[in-house]
DNA sequence: TTAAAGTTTCAGAATTTTCTGAAACTTTAA
DNA sequence: TTAAAGTTTCAGAAAATTCTGAAACTTTAA
């Protein structure tokens, strides 16, 4: 089984930039494959049109569907296992993002906040503490962000992708206002 | 010159999630050094704080800079260069956003473009060019609405981000809107 | 039961990435 | 000029990651 040309360029590029994606080249190829093919594919499709070992290819499908970007299924009277994608692009996307979050974002957080627990030994871990305070309060925000994102359906996600600029607009002008208000009354309390 | 020790746990973690992030364990460790210190830091602080030789510190140091994250500073009478961090954790946030989106998704939206330029040879071809197109559009808004959000001042992000759950109960009532619509009046022609 | 068809595992090989440290280079000032 | 104080480079060593392929395992059906 040999790939047709432009999926070819494709699987290829996304084995290359699996790394930077937060999986190895080989998870790369087989999800793009997965993407590109109309029909589910078996191990053996892909071990053959990707010329890489088959055990490799177990590695590759397990790391996948532990991602949830990938599924198995059977067909009649067939013992092999097909596997295909989990969805589409938008809801890999989604997925993918998710995963991330979960590997690069969430063991931080859960550092920053023991760190937070302990009490600081000497003044540079005062300083440090404020530091490290600020990196949590960053992620938390970003964290849940995330999570609001995460609830909206894809097409609200498409709307609010689509919206941009015009958000950026309505907040500058809310803090315009608020700013001025300050600039207006500047002896007010604090609150 | 030893770290105090709510610094080294910080550092040793961030040095962990290196890799993950985009960079390596010593680019991760001295940068999260340089964010814990109140001071500038020479390269030879670095190499002994953290136990790593002088050349990989340069190798370090000259990548942060190449990020953005990172500035050099020189002291009246002394020739050595210090290095800080460019800006306050938000703005090394934003940066480190930029720089991941430059390295992650551009060079994928430049190969898929190029593949949407192909002609099909096959109709497999065919399907992988319309999944392929799904892709570029979705990296396509991403990237444009990244741009957007990066337009945005820190503060505006920071709003933009308390906003959270509600934005998205926004969107969903106007979508509620647009189907209700549709389906009362189903026969009226598509625009 | 047995064997055929398939999947998974994992030790070690291959590859890739990172790091060291010595040598080369640069800058400054005497 | 020269040398001292510093920085950078880069070949090869070390470490980490990925991949292979043979053996072990599982499932199904005759």
């Amino acid at each position: 089984m040999t790939m047709p040309p432009l999926t070819a360029s494709f699987v290829l590029h996304f084995g290359e930039m699996g790394s930077r994606w937060g999986f190895n080249r080989t998870i790369g190829q087989v999800f793009a494959l997965l993407v590109m093919s109309e029909e589910a594919l078996t191990a053996n499709d892909l071990s053959d049109s990707l010329g890489i070992s088959r055990g490799n290819v177990s590695m590759a499908v397990k790391e996948l569907q532990s991602w949830q970007l990938a599924k198995v299924m059977h067909r009649q009277g067939d013992r092999k296992e097909y596997y295909y994608p989990a969805g589409d692009i938008m809801a890999l996307a989604i997925k993918v993002f998710e995963q991330r979050r979960k590997r690069e974002v969430d063991p931080t957080l859960s550092v920053v906040r023991d760190i937070l627990m302990e009490q600081p030994a000497t003044p540079q871990d005062e300083y440090a503490q404020a530091k490290v305070r600020e990196v949590h309060d960053l992620l938390e925000s970003l964290s849940k962000w995330a999570d609001d994102l995460q609830q909206l359906n894809p097409d609200s996600l498409q709307t609010l992708m689509k919206l941009g600029t015009r958000m950026g607009k309505v907040l500058e002008f809310k803090e315009r206002l608020f700013s001025d208000a300050a600039a207006i009354e500047p002896e007010s309390p604090k609150t």
